[in-house]
RNA sequence: GGGGCGUUAGCUCAACAGGAUAGAGCAACGGCCUUCUAAGCCGUCGGUUAGGGGUUCGAGUCCCUUACGUCCCGCCA
């Protein structure tokens, strides 16, 4: 509504004054007024002082707005407008009573089809919170992305392929035992990896024997495959109870072993375009401002790139995509830039739609996290200590509350998600177990507190009713939480637009506190029956969409806590 | 050595397209529960926005430069 207005307003200026570029915003201040819009330019361009700018404009928009504007005031080179708040606040509360959970729904994405390629951990590598980034924000982008209407294709893009293979299956042949695998699996195989690893940086021999064995598994040897089979079955069951308990899905795990078959013709295109270049034993394809892609290593093993490609054509084939989303971390920026480049080199234009949605690492003591030295944290674990903390602080709180574990694990995981989404930056973090158990303070479990208040009030609360106090809405913690629950359009909008779930993280955190406001400040069930009316009104919108905004991000919603 | 990203309060981070007095949370300290859930609310403390130049009515934001951190740089993924 007020997005709505501050539009008209700009519209109407740059008719106006189409010598300018008009700027109209909302003031950081609230008591400053509802929109403002700085004349220093106008001002200058004409050269007139800035009362008789705010005079013209004054009338302009009293003409064109009438009784939707109160009050237009001049500070300091901006223009200061009061919208009408009651008006305002009404017709906002309406629309989210009218549209219930289906607010904030838009139509941008209807008709299109977006690939998110998300999560896709190593096989025979614990899952770790290294990964919870990409499957977090893929998790959340996909449902945003449904959310805009469009056709969301989840991929869970495996790393069950390549060189790694050959060293853990030349390791298990060394060193293995099944039974002992048998008992831990994931753990037991990190173990022969990191250890081959090790002794591989003084023994050249075995680097040469794990490419022969990985050599042999893409031509097809049985033994090998049986093992590679193995392997990844193992890896999947602990995979899948970690999406589980996180609430995370997909359309598709289809690791990288599925593109194998599917990289010659990838190959033979390249050949046939002239565009693969041999060069000192191995195939390259040159790019203009960016290092060679190599494709075929001199063995004529495949790498990351050749499947990846592969892997590219294959979605556009199957899903006709209008936009593919890689939600990879920023040391993969290169692999992602190549790509494209060779893809537009290749004379296809959906290069365009392929898009890299970085993130930091994750880093323990300042450096990378990395399996091979051994340096990880299972996310296992920080869920279970997640939980485990959610538990005491029920048991403290409300010790009576019924189904108490289940609670306690929605609150724990819902934690571990948020903490990971608010703050989706391009810089790296350094991974802090104690930040990721607060539950004070601007934390997921703020977000669920402050909806399960709300329910416990509407709980009491018979009906809904729609003749309310209008005069209310003048007041200052009533009217902060309209125009916060006005933005989540357009909050979805630019968190879609920019890919970037901390946007409606940071919004739903604002939402939150402005009403933990409200609700200091007002008794919401007071005898008066319009006023209460008003407050349940409000309170009700306020869960709506704060509600709809925690089950975008992955959130868990609860009713009592 | 080359390239990318980053640097804002003690810590973790905000700041719409260049706008007003740079904001939150955590930590520390002090208030507020016989009344709808105190996982909350209110207050105090805390800043040369890494350093230096430039662009202009106005710069955390744009340009140049230095420092520091991190990632990547053909046969790993």
């Amino acid at each position: 509504m007020i997005e709505y207005i501050k539009s008209e307003i700009a519209a109407l200026l740059n008719k106006q004054y189409p010598f300018i570029t008009p700027i109209v915003e909302e003031p950081k201040d609230a008591s400053l007024g509802d929109i403002s819009i700085p004349i220093f330019e106008l001002a200058k361009k004409r050269n007139v002082p800035f009362d008789e700018c705010k005079s013209e404009v004054e009338t302009l928009l009293r003409a064109h707005f009438k009784e939707l504007i109160t009050d237009i005031r001049l500070v300091r080179g901006f223009i200061n407008i009061d919208v009408n708040k009651e008006l305002v606040a009404s017709h906002i509360l309406m629309e989210i009573t009218k549209l219930d959970n289906n607010y904030g729904t838009l139509s941008i994405g209807k008709d299109k089809t977006v690939v998110i390629d998300y999560s896709s951990p190593n096989i025979a590598k614990p899952f770790s919170v290294g990964h919870l980034r990409s499957t977090i924000i893929g998790h959340a982008l996909g449902n945003l992305y449904e959310k805009c209407g469009y056709k969301v294709v989840r991929i869970n893009h495996l790393g069950d392929w390549g060189t790694q293979f050959g060293k853990l299956i030349v390791a298990y042949q060394l060193w293995g035992d099944k039974n002992v695998i048998d008992q831990d699996p994931i753990n037991e195989l990190v173990k022969l990896y990191v250890k081959f690893n090790e002794l591989e940086e003084h023994d050249p021999e075995l680097t040469e024997k794990a490419r022969h064995a990985f050599k042999e598994l893409e031509n097809g040897n049985e033994a090998y495959l049986k093992l590679w089979k193995w392997f990844k079955e193992e890896s999947l069951k602990e995979f899948i109870r970690m999406y589980d308990r996180l609430g995370v899905y997909f359309d598709y795990y289809l690791g990288e072993s599925f593109y194998t078959d599917k990289m010659d013709a990838v190959i033979k295109e390249l050949e046939d375009k002239e565009l693969l270049v041999f060069d000192d034993g191995a195939y390259v394809v040159l790019l203009n401002d960016l290092v060679p892609a190599l494709i075929k290593k001199s063995d004529g093993t495949s790498l990351y790139i050749t499947r990846d490609l592969a892997a590219l054509f294959y979605r556009k084939k199957t899903y006709d995509f209008n936009k593919i989303l890689y939600v990879i971390g920023n040391e993969q920026a290169l692999h992602i830039a190549q790509l494209k480049a060779v893809v537009k080199k290749m004379g296809y234009d959906f290069y365009d739609a392929i898009e890299h949605i970085n993130f930091g690492l994750v880093l323990q003591d300042g450096k990378k996290m990395s399996t091979r030295k051994g340096r990880i944290v299972r996310l296992e674990e920080v869920l279970d200590e997640a939980c485990l903390l959610a538990k005491t602080y029920i048991e403290n709180k409300n010790p009576n509350l019924p189904n108490k574990e289940e609670v306690a694990e929605k609150v724990g995981v819902s934690a571990i998600i948020f903490n990971d989404l608010k703050n989706h930056r391009v810089h790296n973090i350094e991974f802090d177990l104690e930040k990721m158990l607060q539950f004070e303070g601007e934390t997921g479990p703020y977000l669920q507190y402050t909806s399960v208040r709300i329910n416990s009030i509407l709980k009491q609360v018979a009906s809904i009713h729609i003749n309310v106090v209008n005069s209310l809405f003048n007041k200052s913690h009533y009217f902060e939480v309209i125009r916060i629950l006005d933005k989540f359009p357009l909050t979805l909008e630019k968190t879609v637009k920019e890919n970037d779930p901390s946007i409606l993280s940071k919004y739903l955190l604002s939402l939150a506190t402005s009403f933990n406001k409200f609700y200091s400040l007002e008794k919401i069930l007071v005898p008066d029956e319009l006023i209460r009316n008003t407050n349940v009104l409000l309170s009700r919108c306020v869960k709506v969409v704060l509600d709809e905004g925690m089950r975008l991000l992955g959130m868990q919603v609860i009713d009592e806590m």
